[in-house]
DNA sequence: TTGATATATCACTATTTATTGATATATTAT
DNA sequence: ATAATATATCAATAAATAGTGATATATCAA
């Protein structure tokens, strides 16, 4: 009995499968947090290093390093060395979207901000 | 020395506040779990009670009450008492937003699921 | 009041996640 | 080889979260 049959009270569009939710939710569950966030928005912007974002939110080296790496794991990110630097970028296209939906609905407007 | 303000190498637009970010942050986490993916899934379909979304994911009950208040207490959700049966629905405007995403991005995609 | 139904809360365990400081590895220049 | 710089890993503690079974509360019907 399959949950995405059956029907209660209103109809039920097809729901989507609980392998796709558990794929997005990791993708969410990775993207939710302030400083992944912040790096997210700055990756959207360019390619940076370690080191640069790290000064760009304020954060430690490890700490930096440790969020880099799990997006990276969950495959939201890429990474590439050149020489001793290790440049970051976003490679998931949903991250994009995600993001926009959290300026949109932001307190402060996305177009009013100056 | 703010963050949104400081520059390195290439040039960053200004970065939305921490403040909102962790609001946001909040949000996603709250939304970025199987279970109640799938209930924002059937909730933007329409208003169920309790019982109807737990049978709808096969949830326990006390589980999906528990998720239902959990978002509300978020402010994704409202709850809306009629004789002994509870109605939850969407408030939060983004879930849609970041349904869509999560749908768009999809192994399979939306348009082909039948 | 009693019983039945719908929802919420509690106590508890298990698991995951975040953070920090110390340290290790890798690359380049001297 | 040594030093300097950039990045990654580790260990350890702390904190948050999920799931479950039992139980409590609320509403309605008889």
């Amino acid at each position: 009995m399959k949950a995405a049959a059956k029907k209660t009270g209103a109809g039920i569009e097809d729901l989507t499968s609980l392998e796709q939710l558990r794929e997005a939710a990791e993708c969410l569950k990775c993207a939710a947090h302030p400083h992944r966030l912040r790096i997210i928005e700055i990756l959207l912007q360019g390619n940076f290093s370690v080191d640069e974002i790290a000064r760009l939110c304020e954060l430690s080296q490890p700490a930096t390093s440790g969020h880099l790496r799990l997006m990276e794991a969950k495959g939201l990110l890429k990474s590439q060395r050149a020489g001793r630097t290790v440049y970051y970028s976003v490679i998931a296209p949903q991250l994009k979207g995600i993001f926009d939906c959290v300026r949109a609905h932001s307190t402060v407007p996305y177009t009013r901000r100056n």
